[in-house]
DNA sequence: TTATTAGTTTAGAATAGTTATAATGTAAAA
DNA sequence: TTTTACATTATAACTATTCTAAACTAATAA
């Protein structure tokens, strides 16, 4: 009885809404929806608003937002998973941290050097670039334009 | 006299044909000519062929081409002097190592994601890129386009 | 259900790249 | 020369990330 009170809360508190949704987001690719998963897909993907990360800001995100705490090494392994599964996007601004972008379609960026902020470009603002040269034996992976901007 | 001849020795190691030049190069940038540094300009900027190198490489370049050994914080050091004067530029490809280029003029770049190596594309490689957007407050400090490549 | 198994989380150790420190050395100025 | 400011160095410290191995938990079999 008293466990069949303590399993309900768990569940209840862990599975509602759309988090159904992410339950059997993470099952289709294979991953076990735990409550670190489920956790941490609420933060990233419930807005339609995409957002980008470094994993130290999304750890922050992850303490003010819940009362439990993920180990930094199951961020390190979710973002890695979804990234993987192509449910996040890597970023290539410096060489200090890896930026991620809930944001997967093909599209380019401004970095913002002052406020360390990436920015989206959307496709209609960019004439779509075209590379005249081949490698070969290679195929293109994907075509990145980075902007940095600083104030004037 | 022996003192003479173990001055001579050094100096006629040091500064011979072309290095003439990067001493007036430091000098003119306020950077003293020391033999570390020129040691540096020479493996860096003798040859007209530019190219990528990542702290790591250029580490190994300089045990390869000298006897003496110049310390890792002076590479660190002499790099990022390099870097500030202009002499050279950080290309941002991913996070696990800085990437710089000793041709500093406005290029874009394939990465090979196979060799873990960079590539320049020449200007007339590609068409322009056109960012239409303004971010208000900001100038445009850069235009990086990022071609990553991999075995088809 | 319950037991088993295979995948997951975790703290903490380990690693890699980079920066800081403080002592020693050296180029340039006095 | 002597002095002074800048450079180099070994090494410590730091930061981002990955590894490890033990404890845990979801899925599966019984």
């Amino acid at each position: 009885m008293a466990q069949f009170n303590i399993n309900f809360s768990k569940i209840s508190n862990i599975i509602m809404k759309d988090n159904l949704d992410f339950v059997a987001k993470l099952r289709n690719s294979g991953l076990r929806p735990t409550k670190q998963r489920l956790k941490i897909c609420e933060i990233l993907f419930a807005s339609k608003k995409t957002f980008h990360f470094s994993i130290n800001e999304l750890s922050k995100i992850i303490s003010q937002k819940t009362d439990e705490r993920i180990s930094l090494a199951t961020i390190y392994n979710t973002v890695h998973a979804f990234l993987g599964k192509g449910y996040l996007k890597q970023i290539a601004v410096n060489s200090e941290q890896s930026y991620y972008d809930t944001n997967i379609s093909d599209h380019h960026h401004f970095y913002d050097e002052d406020k360390n902020q990436l920015i989206d470009i959307h496709d209609d603002e960019v004439e779509p670039v075209k590379i005249n040269r081949k490698i070969p034996g290679k195929k293109i992976k994907s075509i990145e334009v980075l902007v940095k901007v600083q104030n004037d």
